[in-house]
RNA sequence: GGGCGGCUAGCUCAGUUGGUUAGAGCGUCUGCUUUACACGCAGAAAGUCGGGGGUUCGAGUCCCUCGCCGCCCA
């Protein structure tokens, strides 16, 4: 082994070979009881760059994943991407407006190629710096959204839901982001709390007989106000129902509605109505079967029916029509007003609620069997608190708008017939009659233009996009119709939409598998294991595929999610590329090595809380590693020195530091086997980390090495035991400095038999009950305390570290164990001449000495200078009051009887042996002040 | 407005059926180039577990209440 611990000469490496070896493909199951344990890796944006999020999550499930695979179980994590409709459109079309192009006049089909070449250029470069992580995910499986086999299923289960009436088309209010030009589902918006004002505006009667002044946070939409509303109950108002004012700034004339939706409270209690840009009012119209007018464009901008301001912003639009309003003297007043504002997450523009034609899951029915499967414990949520939050969402779901007005994604299989509907169709196409230079989009009927020359293809061809009114009959097929079913029309057109990315992600966990074929892997794996991502998910992905996977399988997708917190910068703020905070998983694999970032990201977290990410975190993490490693490499050369023949060891050691340590290491065993089985990672890497440094690779290590400098080689046995067991414990977590150490460690020692050729495809420790050892533990710890007890002597009193001194060592109980072991004391606390005596046997005769008393043993170390003896005493005294208070605290404790009778007896029995220590405590303490005397 | 989380040592965090002297890493202080490791070793200091009330023999842990910070939903 390399003297120094360098990640970068084994990390790549090591993982081609193991990706070659095949280890990340699926075991054979060998026999019928041998269980699957399935991951579906979260697919990542396919053009994306690794963040710590990705890191995070490959991370944890990597841990799980090898360990399965260690435990012998058939273990399967699928990888993929995803075709992130948004932006990956986004990116290319940046791109090609880079070289003066746009993809209008590109054309649909010369656009796609574009984002085709983009995704195979550059997509899949994610995956690759996945693999720097250690994932030993089978990339022969991987998938891609777009691929055939998950497209497949995109289809099929859009058909299948529109034959059960769950998938429709219809006119709602939707949010509408005018910068991306696509509707979004709620679940795209963000919200922010915004200062705005409520504008207090007059409306005229047209009998001139008074006037309501409404009040609206969103004065622009006037143009588009069809009614005024008032509650009928409000007597201030109940009188004008039925009468009409005069829409200012317009020359129409609209009426004043009553409805029980007004609240009677809010601003002046009359409330203009714009059903085409407010789903509230979309409501209140539908209800009172009021005019829709749209007054925008799709980029947000003022369209003709806003007349004067039409091609105006809808900002600009608000300031005009505000100032016009106050000009001729119909702006009442202005008040300060928070509104929560809208943002669409891809791009943060201010979304429009719109009213527009889209495609819905009617998703109710879904959503109470992904209900019962929670609630029937069928899927656990880890943490525990994200059911109740999973529970609230589902049962106040509401339709799921899931076309996109994008041309990257799954195309809505859905067709409509040039022969049956051509005059539902609008066709939008550049305008051969505007000058060549501009592009210019108009709206033509389908059958106008056949009638005036052009032809189904060329329609085709020249067209922009075509839109089919609501009323058109959708052909709604998995493959794609020749004909129309109802005239044999081959004149069909395809609905311009794609689908909701999170659509295809909604069936990830078993399109992967290949549903709807009932393909072996789909059979073997399905339903999965974990589904293991970030809380901020949990809505968009995991209850999408919860509810998509019962509806396709009719079994929930998984039997647990996990659910992790979001990585933080150093100060707990947010990573975001505008604020410079990100940390890049690459620089930092750089920089600290693979393992030792997987450690800073996961020990001692907990499920769902957030964690920050310092420099020392990550550099713990390293230390960690730079520590295992040298103490490995001290291990290997004893092994390598020693010419001992190393045999396994399946029974108690004579050598009581042997006895101990592999006590300690069979209880580690156990115990993070329990810990992993209840998802607590970080608990379970922190025991390893604390047996490797503070046990094994500190008291273990030490105490060896007195036996090792006197040229006893027997611990070379417990070593190489220990460190072969620990790697394998430890390489879920750390996956490549465990295999390095392990390969180097079976060079040197006799093959077993059931000898693996890579740590990561041997067995998962199992904990031999037979080697624990309390006596032997006890003893240890014994030993331990009094070390610790004359270093710190040593320490308080300046004693040169490297000379030794002489104690005198005196103990009722474990003089013996002293006495057998006297060289682990003289050796790691240099107390020589030791003297061992039990209790009560010497006078001291030395006139200078200072003292330790600790519950079982007293430590008395003479002293050259002179000691103040009154001083010693003092001390003494006051330790005396000390333990007599305590003592008094537990005799009252144990004298009553509640607590006696009351609290479970191993409790008791732990008060009891503490106050039976006070006592010999207490004894020795009194002791020692004689001595003094 | 409804809900959830956090508030534990200077900082970042553990603390899973309540068990009585609350832990770690980093940082701080003291001392050490001790032939595995200075990415280290030895020792030390440091906490009214956000405030208040309650249940209990016993509360960081359970209940109520208040406060601050953050998140989700409307």
């Amino acid at each position: 082994m390399a003297s120094a611990y360098n990640p970068h000469e084994f990390e790549v490496k090591r993982y081609e070979w193991w990706e070659s070896k095949g280890y990340f493909k699926p075991t054979k199951n060998t026999k019928d009881d041998n269980p699957h344990f399935t991951v579906i890796m979260p697919p990542p944006n396919v053009t994306g760059q690794l963040h710590l999020g990705h890191a995070l999550t490959a991370t944890i499930e990597d841990t799980l994943v090898r360990w399965h695979r260690m435990q012998g179980d058939a273990t399967l994590w699928l990888p993929g991407t995803d075709h992130a409709g948004i932006a990956t459109q986004y990116i290319v079309e940046q791109a090609i407006r880079a070289e003066g192009l746009d993809r209008r006049t590109m054309g649909r089909d010369k656009f796609l190629e574009r984002v085709w070449e983009w995704v195979k250029q550059y997509g899949g470069e994610i995956q690759k710096q996945h693999r720097r992580l250690g994932v030993s995910a089978d990339w022969t499986r991987e998938k891609f959204t777009l691929d055939d086999g998950p497209s497949y299923a995109v289809k099929t289960t859009f058909h299948n839901l529109f034959q059960k009436n769950l998938i429709y088309r219809g006119e709602r209010i939707i949010n509408w982001c005018p910068q991306d030009l696509t509707a979004l589902s709620d679940l795209e918006i963000e919200y922010e709390d915004i200062e705005g004002n409520l504008w207090h505006i007059e409306y005229p009667t047209s009998d001139d007989s008074g006037s309501v002044i409404v009040a609206t946070t969103r004065p622009e939409t006037l143009l588009g106000d069809t009614a005024v509303a008032v509650n009928p109950k409000d007597p201030r108002y109940s009188k004008f129902i039925g009468k009409q004012v005069k829409l200012p700034l317009t020359d129409r004339l609209i009426p004043i509605i009553g409805d029980e939706y007004v609240d009677i409270e809010f601003g002046t209690g009359a409330l203009k109505i714009t059903p085409a840009h407010d789903s509230n009012d979309f409501d209140i119209g539908k209800r009172n079967n009021l005019e829709m007018i749209d007054v925008m464009n799709p980029d947000g901008t003022m369209n003709k029916e806003s007349g004067e301001y039409a091609g105006m912003d809808r900002f600009k639009a608000r300031e005009k029509i505000v100032s016009d309003l106050e000009r001729i003297g119909l702006l009442k007043q202005i008040e300060p007003y928070e509104t929560r504002i809208g943002h669409c997450y891809r791009c943060k523009e201010i979304v429009e609620p719109r009213s527009s034609l889209q495609w819905f899951v009617d998703i109710k029915p879904l959503a109470d069997p992904a209900i019962k499967a929670v609630v029937d414990k069928e899927i656990s949520i880890i943490p525990q608190r994200f059911t109740q939050i999973y529970m609230n969402w589902m049962e106040n779901i509401r339709d799921w708008c899931i076309s996109r007005q994008l041309w990257w994604g799954h195309r809505i299989p859905v067709w409509y017939c040039a022969d049956c509907d051509g005059d539902k169709l609008s066709v939008i196409m550049n305008d051969p009659s505007s000058d060549s230079s501009g592009i210019e989009f108009v709206e033509h009927n389908y059958r106008d233009l056949i009638q005036s020359g052009f032809s189904f293809d060329q329609i085709l061809k020249d067209s922009e996009r075509i839109e089919s009114a609501e009323s058109s009959t959708p052909i709604v097929s998995v493959e794609n119709p020749e004909t129309c079913p109802t005239c044999g029309s081959r004149y069909l057109i395809q609905d311009p939409d794609v689908l909701d990315t999170w659509f295809s992600s909604g069936l990830w966990t078993h399109s992967t598998l290949g549903w709807p074929e009932n393909t072996e892997d789909y059979s073997r794996f399905y339903p999965t294991s974990v589904m293991e991502t970030g809380y901020d998910i949990l809505f968009f992905w995991v209850a999408r595929m919860i509810m998509l996977g019962i509806e396709n399988t009719g079994l929930p997708p998984f039997k647990n999610v996990y659910l992790h917190g979001l990585v933080r910068d150093p100060h707990r703020q947010k990573m975001s590329k505008t604020k410079g905070n990100v940390i890049d998983p690459l620089e930092t694999i750089e920089k600290y090595g693979t393992d030792a970032l997987r450690m800073a990201l996961t020990i001692s977290t907990t499920p769902g809380n957030d964690l920050a990410l310092p420099d020392s975190r990550l550099e713990a993490g390293r230390n960690f590693t730079n520590k295992l490693w040298n103490g490995a490499r001290f291990v290997i050369n004893t092994i390598q020195n020693s010419n001992v023949q190393i045999t396994n060891i399946d029974q108690k050691p004579a050598q009581l530091e042997d006895r101990w340590i592999i006590s300690r290491l069979e209880k580690l065993k156990n115990d993070v086997t329990k810990m992993l089985q209840d998802f607590q990672i970080g608990q379970a890497e922190q025991l390893l980390r604390d047996f490797l440094w503070d046990e094994f690779f500190d008291w273990y290590l030490e105490m060896a090495k007195i036996r090792i400098n006197g040229g006893d080689f027997t611990p070379a046995h417990t070593l190489a035991e220990v460190l072969e067991q620990s790697c394998l414990l430890l390489h879920p977590f750390m996956p490549f400095v465990t295999e390095e150490i392990w390969q180097a460690l079976v060079e040197i020692v006799p093959k077993k038999s059931n000898q693996k050729e890579s740590i990561m495809i041997s067995s998962y420790p199992i904990s031999n009950p037979s080697l624990i050892d309390e006596e032997a533990e006890d003893h240890l710890k014994e030993i331990f305390e009094v070390t610790r007890a004359i270093r710190n002597l040593r320490a308080e009193q300046k004693l040169d570290p490297y000379v030794n001194i002489e104690v005198l060592l005196s103990s009722e109980k474990y003089v013996d164990v002293f006495e057998r072991n006297r060289e682990i004391i003289e050796v790691l606390a240099k107390a020589s001449p030791l003297i061992i005596s039990a209790l009560g046997q010497d006078d001291s005769s030395y006139k200078n000495t200072t003292s330790i008393v600790l519950d079982y043993s007293t430590i008395i170390v003479p002293l050259d200078n002179l000691v103040d003896i009154e001083e010693e005493k003092d001390r003494i005294e006051e330790e005396i009051k000390d333990v007599e208070s305590r003592i008094k605290q537990l005799e009252n404790r144990l004298s009553n009887s509640d607590f006696t009778s009351k609290a479970p007896a191993p409790v008791v029995e732990k008060e009891r042996k503490r106050f039976e220590e006070s006592a010999e405590k207490l004894k020795n303490l009194t002791a020692q002040l004689q001595n003094l005397k």
